[in-house]
RNA sequence: GGGAGAGUUCCCGAGUGGCCAAAGGGGACAGACUGUAAAUCUGCUGGCAACGCCUACGGUGGUUCGAAUCCACCCUCUCCCA
């Protein structure tokens, strides 16, 4: 099988310029390709993952992926699939924050001899000059196809900045700069990308005459229709500190049914005839599907440590156990004590399991609170301090698990 | 530049002087059920020293015993005309 044909198969592709020729690219090692990331936050997050996936597998073909954080762009924000105007940020910020995305995808791809680069298309955007600029490449773009592209018709009736409709110029330009840099010959991004990357594609052949394509990812969509890796309470972050190996693992583990083979084949490097024997199984049975998916995830992220320490800590909290060291943990102080004993809703807010007293109320007065094993409904609850020095096992809801210790 | 509208809690959206911490829906959270899934049903959804108090209906000031609601100015957005 080659590479080409794995990647639909696992169903990423979307779009392509032309399937023979992105095959013969990528399938002999040929692409120097760009993805570009925008730096708008001091991690990357699940959402990232999937192209990022796409990049490794095209490395280990041989091609050599150009990451590109969006620096320069970020000043002016991509109009693409959001109706409102996206915050604009310092330069400071993004930079700071592009630094941090470097650093997480070092871990991923690989860097080293040349095998793959990064750049900040900050670097060239900011020094260009707008008559210069208007005249070597805006002469190449006509408005009227530029209103009919997808990206910019939901916009049409909410309003469109100047600043941001000249997104796609500048996208453009990045992929025409990497070509005459690097040689880039390919584009990759998300589906709703599409319009953009086929401007720069064009934008090459135009100018150069060389060959230029352009390939988009197919989004990963949960059963529900929404984006991948987007919880209601933000989104699952690669970083450690942002979100814990656990949290990471559980993420997954807790995929809904329908969605398992469907990212195991999109996001694991797990071979395809291996994943093959999960397709048949409904119900209960696709648990060990859910199992392999978080931990080939949270291997892959923070290393197979990690991963397995999570999923003992999965194991034995939802098994009946509940003493395992990977589950997150406070240590209060004496400070804390009142009378030798740390009432139950002071310990739910400590914890940040709950965000008020009130809330912590709430919960307790609904059943949904348990202190070592024992479910917790008198408000007046406390935890005596020798309990505490021991440490003391807090449980919200069914999954919500946190270790409180005196200190 | 002229004219017409809009801004309400996590989101959508009712509310046009006291009965408003604000209908309804969505989401989130908890309970039952279950497979750490989904669906369904129930509860719940500003804070606190809690039958009370404080903070909240774009901002600032005002009218009033009392304002999300009325007035003035300002900010932001949408629409129509130029």
């Amino acid at each position: 099988m080659t590479l080409f044909e794995e990647l639909k198969a696992r169903d990423i592709i979307a779009q392509s310029t032309g399937e023979e020729e992105v095959a013969a690219l990528i399938n002999n090692g040929k692409a120097i390709f760009y993805c570009g990331f925008d730096p708008s936050a001091d991690s990357l997050t699940v959402g990232h993952f999937v192209p990022l996936t796409l990049l490794k597998r095209l490395q280990q073909h041989g091609n050599k992926p150009i990451v590109l954080l969006g620096g320069g762009t970020m000043l002016v924000g991509d109009p693409s699939g959001r109706s409102d105007m996206r915050q604009m940020m310092t330069a400071d910020q993004i930079q700071a924050n592009a630094e941090k995305m470097k650093a997480q995808m070092a871990n991923f791809i690989d860097f080293s001899d040349d095998k793959a680069l990064f750049v900040n298309n900050a670097d060239w955007l900011r020094s260009l000059n707008y008559l210069d600029f208007l005249r070597d490449i805006g002469v190449h773009f006509s408005v009227n196809r530029m209103l009919t592209a997808e990206c910019y018709k939901n916009r049409m009736e909410k309003g469109l900045t100047f600043l941001e409709f000249n997104y796609m110029l500048m996208q453009a330009y990045d992929f025409y700069h990497l070509h005459n840099e690097y040689g880039c010959n390919l584009e990759l991004g998300g589906d709703d990308q599409w319009s953009n990357i086929l401007a720069g594609a064009d934008l090459v052949r135009r100018k150069t005459t060389h060959e230029a394509h352009a390939l988009t990812i197919s989004l990963l969509l949960t059963h529900d229709g929404k984006k991948m890796g987007k919880t209601a309470s933000g989104a699952v972050w690669l970083d450690p500190a942002k979100t814990s190996p656990y949290d990471f693992y559980q993420f997954f583990r807790n995929t809904h049914d329908n969605d398992v083979v469907k990212i195991l084949k999109r996001l694991t490097f797990m071979p395809l005839d291996d994943i093959a024997q999960y397709q048949s199984l409904s119900g209960s049975a696709l648990n060990d599907a859910k199992e392999r998916l978080a931990y080939e995830m949270t291997a892959m992220v923070h290393g197979a440590d990690e991963a397995e320490k999570a999923r003992e800590t999965a194991k034995s909290l939802f098994g009946g156990g509940a003493d395992a060291a990977d589950m997150p943990a406070t240590t209060v102080t004496e400070a804390d004590l009142s009378d030798g004993g740390l009432p139950v809703i002071d310990a739910l807010v400590l914890t940040g399991i709950a965000k008020s007293k009130s809330e912590a109320r709430r919960l307790m007065e609904q059943g949904g609170v348990e202190v070592d094993g024992v479910k917790t409904t008198a408000l007046t609850d406390t935890i005596a301090g020798e309990q505490l020095q021991l440490g003391v096992v807090l449980k919200k809801g069914k999954k919500v698990y946190h270790k409180v210790t005196l200190g």
